[in-house]
DNA sequence: AATGAATGAGGATTCATTCAT
DNA sequence: AATGAATGAATCCTCATTCAT
C-alpha cells in the first residue's frame, strides 16, 4: 500500500547524485584500479543508470580523476588538523608520523588509487593520473615545508633528498601494510620512519656546518 | 622440400613462442595491470593468434602468474650476483642497496606489474598476484637472514620491523624513481636507505644490551 | 533592474532560439545526413541544452521536417527572384539555367540534405523525407510550367518526360559538383543542360506537328 | 527428432561467413545508409554474432568500404557484358544506355548508398565514401573512353565536359526512378540523354572543325 | 604445436526523449 | 520560454575463451 518513497523517481538533484557516483566509485576504483573500475559496476553500486553518470561526468577518465581529487582533498584535511607547534621538534615529527599513519589507516582508497594509476605506464596518461601527481606534488611541497622548518639550516639539495626519501618511506609502509595486513604495526613503523628521516636531517645538517 | 625459407619462422616451436608471448606480456602488463593485460593486446605485440597463446597458458590468469614468475627470476639473479662477503658491515650493506638499485633500474617489470596487482583488492584474487607474494616472501626471508647476519644479537621482533621497513623503503623508493623518473638518484637514495636501516638495528640491538 | 547585462542572452527569445537551433540543425543535417543528426550534436552547435531543442520542436523528425522546409524556401525565394521574361526563348532558358546553377552554389545544404533522405528507403518514412518531396513536387510544377510556356505545342506526355528529364540532370549536375568539387563549373554545365533540353524540346514537338 | 542441420554449430568457413555478412550489409546499408547500418541489424539479417562480424572485418567503416567494393563490382561485370561493336555509333550509344539502365533497375544497391555517401561531408570521411569515390572514377574513365571512341576529333576538354554531362544524366535520373518509382520509365530516359549527349558532342566536334 | 573462425557476455558511450521546476 | 537532471534502449566494439582442424 504505502509504497516506499525511496523507489519514487528522484527528485532531480545534481548534486546528491554527483556524490553518489563519486562514493560509488571510489569504493570500487580503489579495489579494482583504473582499468577494473567498470561503468556498469559503479552504476550497480551507486543506483543511478549508466547515462546519468554521463550526465556529471565526460567519461570515465573524468569520472576516475574527480575520484582522486575528492579522494585527496578528503585525505589531506584529515591529515592536517593537528598543526599545534608544542613539544620537541622530534616529538612534533613523530605526532605528525603517527597523524598520517591514522589518516592512512582510515582513507586508504586515495593513496591505493593513486598508486596503482602512478605505476601505470599507458601511452595515453589517463587524466586521474596526472590529477593524482598533481596531489602528490602538494604534498611533497608541504613535507618539504615541514623539514626546512624544522631543519632550517639544510641545504636545499638536502631537503630535497630528505622529502624525496621521507615520502619513498610512507609509500613504502602503506604498500606494506596493504600487502600484509594487521600484522603491520603502520604506526609503529611510520614514528621509526620518522625518527630516521630526522636524524638523517641533523646529520645532513652537520656535515655541511 | 620446396617450402620457402620465409616460412620457416612458421614452423612449431613451442619454447621460442612461449618465450615471444611472455615477452609480449610482461610489457603491456607493466604498463597497464591486470585489466588492462587484454589477450588481444598480447596477440597484437606477438604476432601470434590468441587461439596460441591458449595453447601455452590454460588462461589469462595462468598467463600474468607465468609473467611474474619469470619476471622475478629474473630480476632475482641480476640481484644476487655479487654476494661477497669482503669489507666492513656497512660496506657490505651498503654495496648491497647499490646492487638492488641497479637491479631495480634495470628490472623494473616485475616490481611494477607486482606492486599493481597487489595494490588490488579484487574479490577473486588473481593467481599473479599470489605468485608475486610468494616471491615477495622469498625476497622477504633473504632481506631478513642478511639482516640477522649484520645484526647477530637482534631480538627476533626487532629483525621482523626492520625487514619490513627496509622493504618498505626500497618499494617507496621505486615508486619515487616510477613517477619522478631521472631526477630520481635511485642509488644515492638506496645508500642512504641502507644506513639508516643499519644505524636503526645498531640502536635497537644497543637496547636491549 | 539589476540584472547584468550579461545574462541578457539568456532571457527568453522564443524566434531567436528556433533560429539559432534551426541554423545549427541545417548545418549538421548537411553534413550527416538524418540518422547522422543527434540531436546532442544540435545542442553543441547551437548552445541550447537538448531539453529546449525539445520545447521548439517536438521531436527530431519534426526538428529535420522543419530544417528542410526553411531551407527549400531559402533556396526557391534564391531561385525566383529574375523571373523577367525577356530575350528569345532559348536565352531566356539559358538565364534561368544560370540562376539555379547560382543558387545550387550558394545554398547547396537543402539539396544535399534532402537527396540524401531522398535515396534512404526506411520502413517508417521520415517526415522530413515528404516535406522534401513534397517541395521538389512544387519545384517540379514550376519548371513544367516553364516548359509548356516555351513549348506550348508539346504533348502533356513529352512535357513530363522533359521535365523529369531537366530536374534529373540539375540532380546530377549538383551531385557532380558536390563530389569533384570547384572542378565542375556549374554555370556552364547547367547552360549546355538547358540547351539541349530546349532542343530536345523543339525536336519533340517538330515530331508531332 | 532430425534436429535440422542448418540449427548445428556451423563447420568454420570464413569465406562463406564473409558473404553472408556482405550480403547483409548491401542490403541494409542500400536501404538506411551509412549510420543506418548498425551491426545490430546486420548481425539480425545475417545470423552470425556481431563479434563475428568483428572478425571479418575490422570495424563498421570497413564492413561498409567492402559492401561498396563488392557492389561495385557486381554492377560492373552486369553492365559490361555486351561490348558488341556493331551497328552505327547512335545505335551503339543507345545500346549502351539501355544497358546502364537496366543494370540500374536490378542492382541499385552499389549506386543508391555510394550516392547517401558520396552526399555527405563529415569531416571525417569514411572509408565506404572513399572507396565509391574511386569506382565511380573507374566507371567515368570508361565512359571517357568510349566518348573518345565515338567522338575522335574531340579535343580533350570536350570530352571532359561531356563526361561530366552523361554521368550527370545518370545519377540524376536513377535518382528520379529512386524518389518516383515505375513512373519513371527509366529505359526511355537513358536512351534520350544518350541521344542528347551523342548529339551535343557531334556539335562539339563540328564547332571545333 | 598451432590457428582461423566463432561466440556470448560485457565494455564504454550516445541515443532520443521526458519531467519537474 | 527554458533547462538541469534523469533514463532505458541502443550504439559500436572488445572481452576471454573455445573448438574443429
Amino acid at each position: 500500500m504505502t509504497k516506499p518513497q525511496a523507489e519514487r523517481r528522484q527528485r532531480a538533484n545534481g548534486v546528491e547524485s554527483r556524490r553518489r557516483i563519486l562514493d560509488a566509485a571510489v569504493e570500487i576504483a580503489g579495489e579494482r584500479g583504473y582499468e577494473g573500475t567498470s561503468i556498469a559496476a559503479v552504476k550497480a553500486r551507486c543506483g543511478l543508470p549508466a547515462s546519468s553518470i554521463y550526465w556529471h561526468f565526460k567519461d570515465k577518465d573524468d569520472l576516475i580523476a574527480a575520484v582522486i581529487e575528492r579522494s585527496f582533498e578528503t585525505w589531506l584535511s584529515a591529515v592536517e588538523l593537528p598543526d599545534e607547534s608544542i613539544g620537541t621538534p622530534l616529538e612534533r615529527v613523530t605526532a605528525m608520523a603517527a597523524n598520517v599513519a591514522r589518516s592512512l589507516l582510515d582513507e586508504p582508497d586515495f593513496l591505493r588509487l593513486g598508486l596503482m594509476l602512478a605505476l601505470e605506464q599507458r601511452p595515453t596518461e589517463p587524466r586521474g593520473r596526472t590529477q593524482f601527481l598533481e596531489a602528490r606534488a602538494v604534498a611533497r611541497q608541504k613535507v618539504a615545508e615541514v623539514i626546512h622548518l624544522l631543519l632550517p639550516s639544510l641545504e636545499e639539495d638536502d631537503v630535497e633528498t630528505l622529502t624525496t626519501y621521507a615520502i619513498a618511506g610512507a609509500d613504502g609502509l602503506f604498500v606494506q601494510r596493504q600487502i600484509n595486513g594487521d600484522s603491520v604495526d603502520l604506526t609503529r613503523l611510520f614514528r621509526l620512519h620518522a625518527e630516521l628521516v630526522y636524524e638523517a636531517g641533523l646529520r645532513m645538517a652537520q656535515a655541511h656546518a
